[in-house]
DNA sequence: ATGCATTTTTGCCTAGCATGCAAAATGTGG
DNA sequence: CCACATTTTGCATGCTAGGCAAAAATGCAT
């Protein structure tokens, strides 16, 4: 226990806090042990030594060790869905979901350090990639099931009651558009933060990204001149 | 090193062979095992038992446990370029990129118990899903390469001398569009068969594959009407 | 402040994963 | 049959992951 020291802050609980410190002591440290060591070099008890907690506690805290260096932003999926779901009604499905990824994004550029060193561990073995990606992955069906939302209240009624009944088909077997819109989406953004942190600073990340949607829009013609850009 | 003739002409070898086997051996009580008792409930011990060989020999065959339930076919992806390659000059990179998909998947619904079964096995477990994905992932690069290919030599020249200068410099940084028709297509055909698996058999991989990349030339629009199916 | 209930941390223990190393077993070629 | 190369195997080691119960920390009511 290294941080005794602030403890009168007001809010919620001084558990709650204190969880929330350990969890991101734990995260920061993995990160920062991963970037200067390889991740792969990283174990369980160096992290929690870092963090000043026990090695058991770690997996209080985390499933997996590479948890640690994965989880971000766990909330960031449910924040798409109500941008999704928030969007003005004028616009497309995939211009809804633009604007509900690009509002999400906008901090990137902010933190943008943050999301470097992130990137640079990630990137530096497969193996995280692998698990951000499956992370990414189980926000996809919610994210679904909110396009099926958007469609199904549709312009037309904007609060109107839903059908009971047809709700819960939804559920069991979400439409084919929806699935691979929200797919997509997800995937056509990966490509976007790939693409803008290889090409190193050189080009900013809202240019990528709206130039990606642009291409999935127009239905992936093959670029000619204006849009051919690396 | 005394090399008399190529002594890799195919698997004449009786040592080949034997590792094949062994190979196959354990892939397949991999899956058999994980089908029955669950993937996270079979351990490297009854695996390599089950295929009549030491735990340790194991890992002479996979760097992961869980490679042994993955691992299905490791030139696949080598195919799909190839067939990216050789499609007509006439076709579009998507429409390209849709026909050398389509026939790798060609013998998805011939070979279709042995999907179904890693299928369950993947989609019972999250993580290996994940791991699926991953390698999937690394075909995407090579994918991504080959469709540059296709656009760099376009139209014009069928077979014409690529400049030496650039070739490494495509290798270093993707054009974003290839990345992108790589990425999205990889995901399409996940969804795809996923949306497949998910109904039972009650309408053809074909259909479904089509109607996927149908949205995607269309440029994913909403969905009115004729396209609306589940 | 004190005592009690709840939550969190921690240490201990077990099972399993993964790898290096060297000896034994097995296939290969002369 | 004899060297040679490759593969398998046992052994030893370190790390991951999680169950369990004791101990510490915190919240709350009195």
């Amino acid at each position: 226990m290294q941080n005794v020291v602030e403890k009168k802050a007001a809010g919620s609980g001084l558990r709650e806090r204190k969880k929330r410190a350990t969890r991101a002591a734990l995260t920061e440290a993995a990160v920062r042990l991963a970037a200067e060591h390889g991740a792969e070099h990283v174990t369980v008890e160096a992290i929690s030594e870092a963090a000043g907690v026990s090695p058991r506690t770690f997996f209080n805290y985390f499933d997996a060790r590479d948890d640690a260096f994965v989880m971000v932003d766990a909330e960031s999926g449910a924040r798409v869905r109500r941008g999704v779901l928030e969007a003005p009604a004028g616009l497309s499905p995939l211009e809804a979901l633009r604007e509900a990824m690009a509002a999400e994004l906008a901090e990137i550029e902010q933190r943008h350090e943050v999301w470097d060193l992130h990137a640079r561990v990630l990137s530096a073995s497969p193996h995280l990639l692998a698990r951000s990606l499956a992370a990414h992955l189980a926000d996809e069906l919610g994210l679904a099931e909110a396009l099926t939302e958007r469609l199904g209240g549709g312009p037309a009624t904007a609060a109107g009651p839903v059908p009971s009944a047809s709700e819960k088909e939804r559920r069991r077997a979400l439409d084919l558009y929806p699935r691979l819109l929200a797919a997509v989406g997800g995937t056509a953004v990966r490509v976007a933060v790939e693409h803008w942190c290889a090409q190193q600073d050189r080009l900013a990340f809202t240019d990528v990204f709206r130039q990606v949607f642009e291409h999935l829009a127009a239905g992936l013609p093959a670029p000619s001149g204006e849009n051919r850009r690396r």
